[in-house]
DNA sequence: GAAGCATTAATA
DNA sequence: ATTAATGCTTCT
């Protein structure tokens, strides 16, 4: 009897064996297959066939049904995807189901769905109208049908109801047909004239191309400031991919897809752009999926998960803002989609542009070792001029809620021009404490280690950890005195203040909160383009990517708490931040003004930053991490586990440290409570290793994590694995 | 003693 | 992850 090996959605880091009955072809590697399970039925992956069986034969339960006579995935796919679940430490069967759209993760077909559609017979074409008078609805039905044939799903939109529809289709005037997916036209002309390149734009376009012309993969690093004009050099670039008929794959932040960048690629080229965004139903990623499967995309754009497409015929990646922290899952399987997409290119052979203003000091490391080409952007587009620079100290400052009074005469001058004047504050609702004047008692929340926020819009404290929500209390809870003051400001509350000391400019506050509502952003990002607010105001999402071509004024009003966070990553995504933010600043003809608040104008990273700008800071960056050996100079990975009990959390993790400890070119460091030290009534935990070389740290995880994973003590906490953690929280 | 909830073991 | 089996507490 043949056996399958089988690689199951499930969490353990095992394949299972199966059966493979006489009725039942022999599936290909990569091929889904029905199981059973437990009780249950689960689609799994082949991973294997003809081996040894791992248990004794008569434990093996035969497979219920092959679900593909083919691979789901290419040979060099398939490949990147088992050395992710590897490098990840992930189990495989996970990996391969996160890798597959969701229709096909539950076992539906790889084709495309057919539409039903609505046609005339010969006895509907020539049928009187006026046969029909007393059914409008079936007499609409036909002189739409006359015009063109309807798909079934459409005919809500046309107000005629299944009864006449029905009605038609007795008289023999209509009848439905299925029809296949039309996919649109793939030319090498383009819809619009390239714009023109300014001198170093050409110099970039061209070294991509000739860099093209060579055999060997190339990876570049195009460092353009804002509005440098990075898109129009990838557009150029990819003119030449698409005229070979090949196709480009473009990955963007989360918050970067927007309606813009997809209209941008759309205006210039005639050839199929699929977009992969959060809204598409299961379908549509179905038929997206296959449509660049098959060749039939020319132009794929998606997020962190796009980087599992499959392509028929690849010829270029872009990583747009390629230091973006949303490339990197942060639970289940915590891949990061930048890292992949290099390994992606260097296996299947085909060129990456990594683009950013900011890159991460990762890729500027790679491109100091001469892995990467970099490519450097440093003027603005037209006329516009560098920004100007001010640091307000806040030491001994009178503030007015938060704002210096520098920072209110230039925001007073700045308006007065008629510009608008952009402030951002990374912390929203109204303040972040609610706190006892009396006796100094905080609004914690019951179940995590942070205080909750005050929201006075919804009459709320809220736990931006777990989600809690009560109403905002009278009295203390501990003393029962009234005098509740709040701490922290917050959005909410800078919107207050604003509209008090500004009551002329109209504000517009932009958070998750005053966003919450499909399609708000958009329309409040018009209203701003319109010119009828004159002060925005708002937490990271106004950080990126939009333009706004008005503000000339731009402040950052509290970000010392980067300064202090222990996390070494903190100080670089402060530069980046402040870097994105000024960006937004004087984009047009007018030239732009960034403030920073701060206790600290005198730390070194805000000087270099401020003076010297954000390759100057890299570079010290850089150099100080080698000095410390952090990465990308050393690798690390991160064990977290909680539990309700703390003990149970640290004692599996001092466990686990007590077998890695036996490992002497591993430092294990922890284990030690988590930034969060407790969240949604469980306490956090976290160890962290390291080691000079990613080598070492994997041949030390893939030794030891049976181990780990057997340790009795993972029975009373649960834990995961971060290989190269982002984030130390 | 049954019902209800938490813990543990198994999944081929 | 999901589920069944087991253990423990609580309720009537």
């Amino acid at each position: 009897m043949n056996i399958v090996q089988v690689a199951l959605p499930v969490p353990m880091r095992r394949v299972f064996d199966y059966l493979l009955p006489d009725n039942l072809p022999q599936p290909s590697i990569g091929a889904r297959v029905v199981v059973p399970f437990g009780n249950r039925q689960l689609v799994g992956f082949v991973v294997a066939t003809n081996q040894e069986p791992s248990v004794a034969v008569t434990q093996l339960k035969p497979l219920l049904s092959v679900t593909d006579p083919m691979p789901l995935w290419s040979e060099s796919l398939w490949h990147l995807l088992d050395w992710a679940a590897r490098y990840y430490h992930h189990p495989l069967g996970e990996v391969l189901a996160h890798a597959a759209p969701v229709a096909l993760r539950q076992g539906q077909p790889p084709s495309y769905q057919y539409t039903k559609q609505l046609k005339l017979t010969a006895a509907g074409m020539a049928v009187e109208l006026t046969e029909l008078s007393r059914a409008p609805q079936q007499q609409r039905l036909i002189a739409q049908l006359r015009r063109e044939a309807l798909a079934v799903s459409d005919l809500a939109q046309h107000d005629v109801r299944p009864a006449a529809v029905k009605a038609l289709k007795e008289k023999g005037l209509i009848e439905e047909t299925l029809v296949a997916p039309a996919f649109s036209a793939w030319t090498p002309e383009l819809a619009e004239e390239p714009h023109p390149l300014n001198p170093e734009q050409a110099v970039a376009v061209a070294a991509i191309h000739a860099g093209m012309q060579a055999e060997a993969q190339q990876t570049w690093l195009l460092e353009g400031v804002t509005g440098s004009g990075k898109t129009e050099v990838y557009l150029q670039v990819m003119q030449g991919v698409l005229q070979r008929g090949q196709q480009v794959l473009v990955m963007v932040p989360e918050i970067g897809l927007t309606p813009q960048t997809v209209q941008r690629f759309r205006a210039r080229f005639q050839a199929p752009v699929v977009v992969l965004h959060s809204g598409l139903s299961d379908q549509e990623r179905l038929s997206a999926w296959l449509q660049a499967r098959d060749g039939h995309a020319a132009i794929i754009l998606g997020t962190r998960s796009a980087i599992f497409t499959p392509l028929a015929n690849p010829g270029l990646l872009i990583i747009d803002e390629e230091h973006d922290a949303s490339f990197k899952q942060q639970d289940g399987f915590r891949y990061n989609a930048r890292d992949l997409a290099i390994k992606r290119a260097h296996t299947e052979g085909f060129n990456v542009i990594l683009g950013s203003a900011t890159p991460s000091l990762e890729s500027l490391a790679n491109a100091k070792a001469g892995r990467y080409q970099l490519l450097q952007l440093s003027q603005r587009a037209g006329s516009a001029q560098p920004v100007k620079n001010i640091l307000v100290d806040l030491k001994q400052q009178r503030l007015q809620q938060g704002l210096s009074e520098q920072l209110i005469a230039l925001m007073r001058k700045h308006l007065d021009a008629g510009n608008q004047v952009l402030l951002f504050l990374n912390r929203r609702g109204y303040a972040s404490a609610l706190i006892c004047h009396e006796c100094a008692w905080v609004s914690e929340c019951q179940r995590c280690q942070a205080n909750m926020t005050v929201h006075q819009q919804s009459h709320s404290l809220q736990c931006h950890h777990c989600g809690a929500q009560r109403r905002i209390p009278r009295q203390c809870g501990g003393c029962g005195s009234t005098q509740l003051i709040t701490r922290g400001l917050g959005t909410e509350q800078l919107e207050e203040t604003i509209q008090k000391l500004f009551p002329d400019a109209p504000a517009l506050r932009i958070d998750r909160d005053s966003t919450r509502r499909k399609g708000q952003l958009e329309d409040y990002l018009k209203a701003v383009g319109r010119g009828e607010y004159k002060i925005l105001l708002g937490t990271q999402m106004l950080a990126k990517g939009h333009h706004f071509p008005d503000v000339t004024l731009v402040a950052l009003l509290d970000v010392d708490g980067a300064l202090y966070s222990s996390d070494f990553r903190a100080a670089e995504r402060l530069a980046q931040l402040y870097v994105q933010v000024a960006g937004r600043a004087g984009r047009a003809q007018k030239k732009g003004t960034v403030v920073l608040q701060t206790h600290l104008p005198e730390h070194p990273l805000i000087q270099e930053l401020v003076n010297n700008g954000y390759q100057d800071f890299a570079t010290s960056a850089l150099n100080e991490r080698e000095q410390a050996m952090l990465p990308p100079y050393a690798a690390m990975a991160l064990l977290r586990a909680e539990a309700v009990d703390a003990n149970a959390a640290e004692a599996l993790l001092q466990a686990m440290a007590n077998c890695l400890e036996q490992q002497t070119d591993v430092a294990v460091i922890g284990p030690m409570p988590a930034v969060l030290a407790r969240r949604a009534g469980r306490h956090r935990f976290q160890l962290l290793l390291h080691a000079s070389e990613r080598g070492l740290l994997q041949r030390t995880l893939h030794a030891w994590l049976p181990t780990l994973e057997s340790l009795p003590e993972t029975r009373k906490a649960r834990w995961s694995l971060d290989i190269d953690p982002q984030d130390f929280s």
